[in-house]
DNA sequence: GAACCGTGGTC
DNA sequence: TGACCAAGGTT
């Protein structure tokens, strides 16, 4: 890369890691570097925000202190401990591989890149991240924070929305990162991302490597990086029914193994058809229920996904029957009691519908 | 590659 | 309020 030949490289390191250990926040993660805890805080961090982030650290690592304790938890139990925090492939992938690491690594998180990168869940970023952050090894740790720095640094325009523009911010990595110091080198870029060198206003006055940014000195450090923008999500139309049978328990129902919210459980529902209810009628009877539909609890409750969103009309109605027990059997729903219902790992766009029901709140 | 996967905060 | 953003990975 010419644009390093007359860049200084000694002197940029000095800087940031100065400001780093002045500056550096104090992250629950922080407080001791075991690979574990560093992996567990890497994978939540994942298109999730700092602040989001620690109440569900805090409640993880009290549920699942170590490896083994993961490790022996049933899935279920890990995704309710997530619930809320979205994305939920990552529980049940961090799940897997922490169980893998037990089985073939003797409970020991490996050091080197290829089996950590080998691991359910963890990419090229979080790979990098456990080496450099948790061992102390010069990898590089490539996320949105770094692309942005390093774009605005060396004045690079590639759109970082394209995979392969990840290898050439990583090729940059390994030509500035610190031999000496590589965890705090990895951190304190990203640090510096999310303090100083922000996607908008960037604070460049208060930036400690300002003497060597090619994009600051151009003026231009507003313009990157370039990020070439996504899909709008598409609308979809729902109904989804809270059903009481004769002895008061509720209808819930476990979404399928993959995809949208897997194994996450819900009211039933489907994307809205007819007009007469026949749409959800005809979807319980093949649960082996016969149902009534008897009034509606809320239109229109809106829930924005990344690529999608769901405007979901609420009903409330009965179970006249079960026709047929061995379906229902043979089927994801189950029968619970109301006060039981917490048990269960819900999204956040069923959470507005319990919280509607159970205690009276607004639905937006 | 590009689409799929959640949620909450900000301007 | 809508669009954008956040310590990405899997298919």
């Amino acid at each position: 890369m010419e644009k390093l030949q007359r860049w200084d490289i000694q002197g940029f390191q000095e800087e940031l890691l100065q400001w780093y250990c002045e500056n550096k926040r104090d992250l629950p993660w922080r407080r001791e570097k075991d690979p574990y805890k560093i992996w567990v805080s890497e994978i939540m961090l994942q298109q999730t925000k700092v602040d989001t982030v620690i109440p569900y650290y805090e409640r993880f690592m009290n549920a699942f202190p170590t490896i083994e304790a993961l490790a022996n938890a049933d899935e279920e139990t890990v995704l309710k401990t997530w619930e809320g925090l979205g994305y939920y492939s990552r529980a049940r992938n961090l799940h897997q591989a922490v169980k893998e690491v037990k089985e073939n690594y003797g409970g020991a998180v490996p050091d080197n890149k290829e089996d950590i990168h080998n691991l359910r869940g963890v990419g090229p970023y979080t790979a990098g991240a456990i080496l450099s952050i948790a061992f102390n090894i010069p990898a590089p740790a490539v996320d949105g924070n770094v692309m942005r720095v390093l774009s605005r640094l060396f004045l690079v325009y590639d759109d970082i929305m394209k995979g392969a523009t990840r290898k050439i911010f990583e090729g940059i990595v390994e030509e500035i990162i610190s031999e000496d110091a590589p965890s705090d080198f990895n951190q304190a870029i990203m640090e510096l991302g999310a303090l100083i060198c922000t996607p908008r206003s960037p604070a460049c006055l208060l930036c400690p490597v300002q003497r060597h940014c090619l994009a600051r000195e151009e003026g231009v450090q507003e313009q990157l990086p370039v990020k070439k923008k996504k899909t709008a999500p598409q609308l979809k139309r729902m109904k989804a029914v809270v059903l009481v049978n004769h002895v008061g328990q509720v209808l819930i129902e476990q979404r399928q193994e993959t995809g949208l919210l897997a194994k996450m459980w819900q009211f039933p529902n489907v994307e809205a058809g007819t007009e007469d209810h026949s749409d959800l009628t005809v979807e319980l009877r093949n649960g082996g229920l016969l149902v009534n539909i008897e009034a509606d609890i809320a239109q229109h409750v809106r829930h924005v996904f990344t690529h999608l969103i769901w405007e979901i009309d609420v009903y409330r109605g009965t179970i006249t029957m079960v026709e047929n027990e061995a379906l229902f059997q043979q089927s994801r729903l189950k029968l619970v009691e109301p006060e039981n219902v917490d048990w269960y790992p819900f999204p956040v766009s069923h959470q507005k519908i319990i919280d509607k029901l159970l205690k009276g709140a607004a639905l937006t």
